[in-house]
DNA sequence: GGAAAGCGCAACCAATAGGTTGCATTTGTT
DNA sequence: AACAAATGCAACCTATTGGTTGCGCTTTCC
């Protein structure tokens, strides 16, 4: 069998957790500084936050969970650097989702056409 | 004042909740079969879920509170049908990203090219 | 060597989410 | 009119989530 997964299978991938792990404003706000290519320590991404390191830590590791983010030990601290696969893979499911929503209403199209 | 949101405030639109939406297996499912067009009943939708018919509806309102679903009544059932709008903004932002991440690496490579 | 910076781990707490049951209401059918 | 189908509303329960505090360990700096 191919290891190649097929665009069925694709659909049924586990991005439930990539979508959960996206839906919280605190995790949006350290992919959106991480993104931009310069990796952070846990103390950094603290900073300004008005939240506790632990509160960070583990919206940190929510983000690792899934694939988004991941951090390398360098001395006594932690840095964390974006990680963009997850994403795409996201970007892929929503294109799939807006395929069959053109699919459906092209069909509807022609059949009114009839 | 342009009405056109800028591209930074594009930025800052609330999206956290449409990933929570989709954030959800069962939300998800419900999401894979109205996207194909058809508008279902809620009990319709309930089939071969496991599920009770309340358990559904509360799925479709987090779906109607974002916009990805919308539902019209008819009789005495309510039909429950696909919107497209906010998953397009959902690609939106995380294409915005792709290309935070993609600049930063071409800055990247080009400082690593002096 | 000692202080401080940076983290990890664990316990704990309040709020929210996902789910159920029970009952009332509206609409369709015979 | 009577019954069944489809839904709405509300109360309730439990598990998860987001957050905190406290403590101990390692690494860095003086």
């Amino acid at each position: 069998m191919s290891q190649r997964r097929s665009r069925r299978a694709a659909k049924r991938r586990p991005r439930v957790p990539v979508f959960a792990a996206l839906g919280d404003e605190v995790r949006l706000s350290l992919i959106a500084k991480l993104c931009a290519g310069q990796p952070y320590s846990i103390s950094q991404l603290t900073e300004g936050t008005g939240l506790t390191r632990q509160a960070i830590t583990k919206h940190l590791r929510v983000l690792e969970s899934v694939g988004i983010v991941h951090g390398v030990h360098r001395g006594r601290e932690s840095l964390f650097e974006f990680d963009p696969k997850p994403m795409e893979e996201t970007k892929k499911y929503l294109n799939f989702v807006s395929e069959q929503w053109d699919q459906a209403l092209s069909k509807l199209k022609s059949f009114l056409e009839d």
